[in-house]
DNA sequence: TATAATTTTTAGACATGTCTAAATTAATAT
DNA sequence: ATATTAATTTAGACATGTCTAAAAATTATA
């Protein structure tokens, strides 16, 4: 049973590992972690030991299915919680990712399927992040990024990739949610900045903001 | 803020010390934690420091007021946890210790407040224990053990002093919950055991199990 | 009250996870 | 191909919380 700071190890290896199964840099994981690479090389010697990743020295590592599989649970107790907490509890969706962050490392199987029942099994959380289920499948997600949309031309937002309290505050104040329709009006090719309208109020969002909503296009 | 470790300390302190502030020998919490009394040594000596016990060598501890309500805060969630457990997620009464065990030690004062009002401010936890409010106080009880019973009479389960899945079961075949009526027919004085009567069957229980029933006289 | 038994504390060790500073390996540039 | 730079690993240290074994203090017993 990994202790919890391998499951937030699991975690960012996953995460940096994207979808085509890339090697992870001991760099990256220290970033992304907040620690230093000395901290990590440490880690990923025991994990390697745990088959939960393969190491090669000076090279990087990668999961197991072992690791990917813990991996994948422990983001879909990440995310049950967080519809949880939106859901039920009433926060808002800026509020939600430190005490997910908490609740995510509670150990008992029974806990995440029961919550995940008593949620009606939801396919998204409230970031509009796709939640594994019991067997660690993801829902299939044709998204792309609002900075990828060439013309113009009408798109719903389906997810944003950025958890951060100040990234989904300024999301509030542009009146953009899950769920949002968005007209793009001009793509400006100098800065790559987006005019769009919202409910017949238009804005202007720059490429920074635009490479973290996920949306559909309609 | 302290570590989970060091809230079980408090924790376990705050359970020995009972009404009346007793002073808590080192023994004893190394019983209860199930650990060394020379770790607890150590302990006693850091939390001292913290301000939240006080400590005189060889003599025994008891909680500093602010000890005490981290003590009370750390059950509050707990027994929160337990409520939202059972009455939410449909778990049985004794499968819900170990894990609210884990759920007691999340920081957030913003979730322990949201979760009360969505459990709607209750009193009591699934084993009829009080459940203080956000103040740290307690609902006033006066149940009694159903040993201490003398006469014949009717009474009603109010509580249980005993969190162990093992008891927990054997009541649940006995037909006895949290608010069953309970007919004292014979206290037996040459072993204090009960005979009773609960919907009309017979039974009859020792003072080991009598004990830890809390009960209100009708 | 002196001695025995018990309780509590200390000393020293270990495991986990972190860090800084130094050494090693790999990548890049001249 | 060699020198420089960057990334990674190792060595040694520290903090937390635990343990065993031994010492010290307290309590109980004779």
């Amino acid at each position: 049973m990994p202790t919890q700071t391998e499951e937030n190890y699991l975690k960012a290896i996953f995460k940096l590992s994207g979808n085509e199964k890339e090697l992870v840099s001991t760099n990256a994981i220290a970033e992304e972690l907040e620690t230093k690479a000395s901290s990590v090389s440490d880690m990923v010697k025991k994990l390697s030991e745990k088959n939960l990743i393969n190491y090669v020295k000076y090279q990087g590592v990668s999961l197991t299915n072992e690791g990917r599989d813990l991996a994948v649970h422990i983001i879909r107790k990440h995310r049950l919680w967080e519809v949880f907490l939106v859901n039920r509890l009433n926060f808002k969706w800026d509020e939600v990712h430190d005490i997910a962050e908490q609740l995510e490392h509670i150990r008992s199987s029974e806990l995440v399927n029961k919550l995940d029942a008593f949620l009606c099994y939801p396919n998204y959380d409230p970031h509009g992040d796709p939640i594994p289920n019991a067997k660690g499948e993801f829902p299939k997600t044709t998204a792309i990024p609002l900075s990828e949309v060439q013309s113009k031309s009408k798109v719903k937002v389906v997810a944003v990739e950025l958890d951060e309290p100040g990234f989904l505050n300024y999301l509030d104040k542009l009146n953009i949610s899950i769920g949002t329709q968005v007209e793009i009006l001009e793509v400006n090719d100098f800065d790559d900045s987006i005019d769009i309208k919202i409910d017949d109020v238009q804005r202007h969002i720059s490429v920074e903001v635009a490479e973290n909503i996920l949306i559909s296009v309609l």
